[in-house]
RNA sequence: GGGGACAUAGUCUAGUUUGGUAGGAUUCUUGCUUUGGGAGCAUGCGACGGGGGUUCAAAUCCUCCUGUCCCCA
């Protein structure tokens, strides 16, 4: 059989790198866009974000955090006030000219957002009763790449939210700054059925300007982690320099301790490595804003009847925001495949046989086992399928990263592991210049010291220093 | 940061060596016939990434720019 140039013609396990393009452009998730680096968000990808905003706005909401807006532009002395954040950011900046002969001050596009939001937390925090200030913005941001640019895990530009929040005290910002985490980690599980590694990162891997970053990683398919989300405790500061104090229950001046969190658009790139296979994308039915597609096979007998109950079992599931597929120019085959390539997690078909048994052929997207179902039985059963193709997307995410984590105190299993694009977890010093030694070596980076480590004395699998943790080690994108 | 490949219609591609009417497939339009895993016939639309140069003549040669992809660090 012929490969029709509509369909993914490479395989997921032959090519990676052109598979993963191949899916997000046929699949009709995103295009390129004249300038480079940056990438045009279609329709299909940008439900995909919108239901994610949806999930997390809830989280949010509970959480006590309130939505708001600041602006694009940063006056480049905000950058110059924490010395390790304008390091950190400088070269990425993206400068506008603006023409005005008025000011002599430049301004750039925010490549994330502590400086110019704290600038308003100072005038706005008076009083230990103005905490805890929880603020969240979803908005784009832009940092002047100049690596390799990739849909949706490395442009210039992307979309993400970004929590902002200030503490009366170290204890309460600690609590937090791991709780946002753990809301990441239960929406990457939850929604996007992708399993993922919590922990802290090392101080060669942390946030600039941060006190410490905590992360979540995720382990794509070919072999490389892929950070999902993190949550930063910043310390005091951005505070000290951005003049926000308070007046404490003491009556007495106090610093503020402050964190920030955020996830970006990435996100929608690991959902598509980890689920899509030969045959496009693969959606997590929660993740799915049609979790169903009705094909009818027509034949020019009995057409209308067909159609007409068709159209009754799209009513019947309109909460899954079903689609009918009648379009009269294109075969049942053709239309299988089509909406493969786009993901749906199930395909119901229905023609004369199944109208005559008072059935429909339902058809899962994740395994392509086919069963038929009575219509009376029909809504029970797609929820139901629905849950467990939910479930077994995770399952199956999380037995790869179980099977493809290894852990060893070896340097050349560690070498061996890296090499194979394992997650390797090994006794490690966090001591930055071994860090650097091993990524010379090994082109691997630490990716997170796992919380919770049962106690241990180890020696690092690099330098053989003395240490207490073991640390996650694996090629990042 | 280093190296490599590429750019012809929405998509895939022939033509470039040796300059001379840009060809095919698919998509799309319209019509008819079809429809249980990418259906058929007919009809119509649609392209040489951009600037500059050489030449009677440039998709083809030279040059600069832009963009995309891959590999390595």
């Amino acid at each position: 059989m012929q490969e029709k140039e509509q369909g993914i013609t490479v395989g997921k396990d032959k090519d990676f790198s052109d598979w993963y393009n191949q899916v997000v452009l046929k699949a009709e998730l995103a295009d390129y866009s004249p300038v480079r680096g940056f990438m045009v968000i279609r329709p299909n990808a940008f439900k995909l974000w919108e239901n994610i905003q949806g999930y997390f706005n809830k989280v949010t909401e509970k959480r006590k955090v309130s939505n708001a807006y600041f602006p694009l532009l940063i006056p480049e002395s905000f950058f110059k006030r924490e010395a390790e954040h304008a390091e950190g950011f400088a070269p990425e900046l993206a400068w506008i000219d603006t023409g005005d002969k008025d000011t002599d001050e430049r301004v750039a596009i925010r490549p994330t957002s502590e400086t110019i939001i704290y600038d308003s937390y100072s005038k706005w925090i008076r009083s230990w009763r103005d905490l805890p200030l929880r603020i969240n913005q979803w908005c784009n941001v832009l940092r002047w790449e100049v690596k390799q640019t990739k849909l949706f895990l490395r442009t210039r530009e992307f979309l993400w939210q970004e929590g902002h929040c200030v503490y009366e005290d170290k204890e309460q910002c600690d609590k937090e700054v791991r709780l946002f985490l753990d809301e990441y980690q239960k929406m990457c599980k939850e929604l996007l059925a992708i399993p993922t590694l919590a922990g802290k990162k090392t101080d060669a891997e942390k946030f600039a300007g941060a006190f410490y970053t905590l992360t979540l990683e995720a382990l794509m398919p070919d072999g490389k982690a892929l950070q999902m989300g993190t949550s930063h405790n910043l310390g005091q500061d951005f505070a000290k320099v951005f003049g926000i104090n308070f007046l404490d229950k003491n009556e007495k001046e106090a610093l503020p301790w402050q964190s920030s969190w955020g996830f970006s658009t990435r996100l929608i790139g690991a959902l598509i490595m980890v689920h899509g296979d030969d045959k496009g994308l693969v959606l997590p039915p929660k993740m799915a804003f049609n979790k169903a597609v009705i094909v009818p096979i027509l034949f020019k007998k009995d057409k209308d009847d067909v159609l007409k109950k068709a159209k009754e079992l799209q009513k019947e599931l309109s909460s899954f925001n079903a689609i009918l597929d009648d379009r009269d120019s294109y075969s049942p085959g053709w239309k299988f495949n089509e909406w493969e390539l786009k993901g749906i997690p199930i395909r119901l078909e229905i023609g004369p046989r199944d109208l005559k048994a008072k059935q429909v052929i339902l058809v899962r997207r994740d395994n392509g086992e086919k069963e038929t179902v009575k219509f009376s039985a029909l809504k029970k059963k797609v929820t139901e399928v629905l849950d467990d193709i939910q479930n077994s997307l995770y399952a199956k995410a999380e037995k790869f990263l179980k099977s493809n984590t290894v852990t060893t105190k070896d340097w050349s299993e560690f070498k061996k592991g890296v090499k194979k694009g394992k997650m390797v977890l090994t006794p490690f010093c966090e001591k930055e210049g071994c860090e650097e030694n091993i990524k010379e070596e090994t082109t691997a980076t630490s990716r997170c010291i796992p919380f919770d480590q049962k106690p241990f004395k180890g020696k690092c699998v690099k330098c053989g220093s003395p240490t207490e943790n073991l640390v996650y080690f694996a090629k990042a994108y």
